[in-house]
DNA sequence: TATAAATGAAACCAAACGGTTTCCAAAAAA
DNA sequence: TTTTTTGGAAACCGTTTGGTTTCATTTATA
């Protein structure tokens, strides 16, 4: 029963739990609302919304027969700070140094 | 031989990799540089620097010997971007009003 | 109350993952 | 020219992943 704390980049890594974050981003859903949206079983998608509740990006809600869920992702952050650590890869600055490092020095420097 | 162009989202799920990541950010490495700083086996990591290289993020450069592995980061972008549409859920602002909407509203309202 | 809807749970499966050990080849150093 | 260094490649292995089907249970509805 002991909440596994799973890993926030291992959950994202599927893209099926990437579009039912999105989903659910929009709107609270429950369980076979969130399968109408894929060709996959039910008990497929319940697995995914398992893995995003253990990590924390999915709280659910049961009330009645339906269990809703809903995003909760805050966790997401983690991610995104990961990320923008590297941004200095991805701006034109940096990319304009890089192309001037590769093309323009002698192989020796390196 | 076919580029499978692997998804950079399930690249970062290894924590592994991310500290690969993390290292060749500062410098370039050779395999056996990379692998020093890891207690898992030198075709252990050279099986991440493959994953690595297929999505982009790494790319290699075979001199003499020597592998040397270079960080490319660019493709950390998508990453943040995708993380960034989302960062909504992690502004205080937010948190306060989903405290509201949580607490203050009667059940019957969702 | 009988039926339909919503879901959990279990058993199962093939493929992918993350790791290992072993061996081989090429390049550099003694 | 031996010997060491570097790393690619293959074979193998146990676990995890992402999926399935089937069945049971609970809650609404006719």
């Amino acid at each position: 029963m002991n909440q596994v704390r799973r890993d926030v980049f291992q959950a994202i890594s599927d893209p099926t739990r990437r579009e039912i974050i999105g989903l659910l981003s929009r709107r609270t859903l429950n369980l076979n609302n969130v399968a109408d949206h894929f060709t996959i079983s039910r008990p497929a998608v319940a697995k995914h919304i398992r893995i995003l509740t253990e990590c924390g990006l999915v709280t659910v809600q049961t009330r009645g027969r339906e269990t809703f869920c809903q995003a909760d992702l805050k966790g997401l952050k983690e991610v995104s700070d990961w990320a923008n650590t590297y941004q200095q890869f991805w701006q034109d600055k940096l990319d304009a140094l890089e192309r001037f490092l590769d093309e323009d020095l002698p192989d020796e420097n390196l």
